[in-house]
DNA sequence: TGTCATTTGTGCGTATGTATC
DNA sequence: GGATACATACGCACAAATGAC
């Protein structure tokens, strides 16, 4: 889904100043997290909602849609729109515990590459890729940024073997992420992909880089991506300035 | 206009017999998964596909949007569609981080309970446990250390239900992950766990428990504990000082 | 730099199909 | 069968973002 950031509102009633659609789907967005509707209960009508929000059939029923695409809403047809949860996850943030879901962020947001540089790798950065000192690599600095949104959410660091070179000159002319180009030009196929996430705080580098003071905090999450003999394909290390950024998943008990 | 009984069109091998916008989806999708447009290349504008299908913008849309929600293609106001993944799977799911190695970190460690209180919580206590204000809860204060280490690893502040009170007061003493006593105790079970990593600075309390400076980068991790309801059941909050701590996680490919 | 054609996004009105009750 | 409500579908118009010039 798309982020819908409106532009700030026109102070004094309606705080919905973007799409018509968006007027509608805050109200009943809200009606449902607080609960004046409750789960297994139903919404009003598409008609009843085109009379109170004075909307066209077109403009309520994207706003239904959206909410369905959330999660919080069942439609049938011939039977009404049902709330089915009343989550009020946040939305400023994403949550990224499956592949998909990283080429989903990656398509939602835009890459704004600084700098594509060969390297031969040493020290702590040759430990970080595991790899043997003086192997040459890819070095791709970017900057991840929302839509409309100034500051970047992220700095990234991104590395592949030099002999994906080009694709590394192809990052941010499309929005894709780097793993599905990296499939689909090589015939690779990622089996692995191991996140580590930790804090540090900003360094005079990514200050500068992410508009933030030199000390604060910051959430790394660094993935090395992997085939199934666990070479190391790519790997991708992501600092976030707190705040902008909340890293969200979900662990489902099966069976 | 009567979309009802289609002509069956020219369709020689027209396998599509439901809505119109379905045989737009299938031969796009077609032309997906088979290659013929590959990742990052762009799909036909709207108005081609109109004419190549003789169908409405809406149709064509239509069609386009559930390729999008299948996270085969990205839209962008002005370019156009592009490919962004050949299969719709991508199924990575948590190999490592599971309910289980919850449990393993918390037998591992030991918990040194500080506090135990009843709360009405309010305000954002009330906002981040998704309850009603003025609920009652019992809160636990903790921190968390590896065997012969001094300084703590985490700063845990635990909180549940009232009606669980008296498992608050046996946390910390046997090495068993809360979440399991609950369940064992009242016969509950979790069904979902929903995990939030962010970074923040230590504040002067956080600095005190954790023996860092004030505005030491902080890695957080909230963990939500739902039955299949939905209702929490537990939340969480471990604060860890940067450096002490890296969350790691691998996600691995089923297919 | 800014203009301009292209392309998707939003929105309206209308009509018919089809599932539910 | 009938009434209701969502699904599909057409045509039109303008807004907003993009990219090329």
């Amino acid at each position: 889904m798309k982020p819908a950031v409106r532009p700030a509102a026109a102070a004094a009633a309606a705080a919905t100043e973007g799409p018509r659609f968006q007027e509608v789907l805050d109200a009943l967005h809200a009606d449902i997290v607080d609960g004046r509707v409750g789960i297994g209960e139903r919404l009003p009508t598409e008609q009843e909602l085109c009379l109170r929000f004075s909307a066209s059939r077109y403009t309520v029923r994207e706003a239904l849609r959206r909410l369905q695409d959330l999660g919080l809403i069942a439609r049938r047809q011939g039977s009404g729109s049902v709330v089915t949860a009343a989550r009020p996850d946040g939305r400023f943030h994403n949550a990224l515990s499956s592949l998909a879901e990283i080429g989903q962020y990656a398509s939602s947001t835009r890459l704004e590459v600084l700098a594509v540089e060969k390297v031969l790798v040493e020290g702590r950065t040759a430990e970080l890729l595991q790899s043997p000192p003086d192997t040459p690599w890819v070095r791709v600095v970017a900057l991840r940024r929302q839509p409309e949104e100034r500051t970047p959410l992220c700095y990234t660091e991104v590395f592949l073997p030099a002999a994906y070179a080009d694709v590394a000159q192809a990052i941010g002319t499309f929005p894709v992420a780097v793993y599905a180009v990296l499939e689909s030009r090589y015939g690779l196929r990622i089996a692995e992909v191991v996140q580590s996430i930790e804090a540090t705080s900003a360094d005079a580098n990514l200050a500068s880089r992410l508009s933030v003071e030199v000390g604060t905090p910051i959430l790394v999450v660094i993935r090395h991506y992997l085939d199934a003999e666990g070479n190391v394909l790519e790997v991708a290390v992501n600092s976030h300035a707190a705040g902008r950024y909340r890293y969200e998943m979900t662990l489902q008990r099966t069976g």
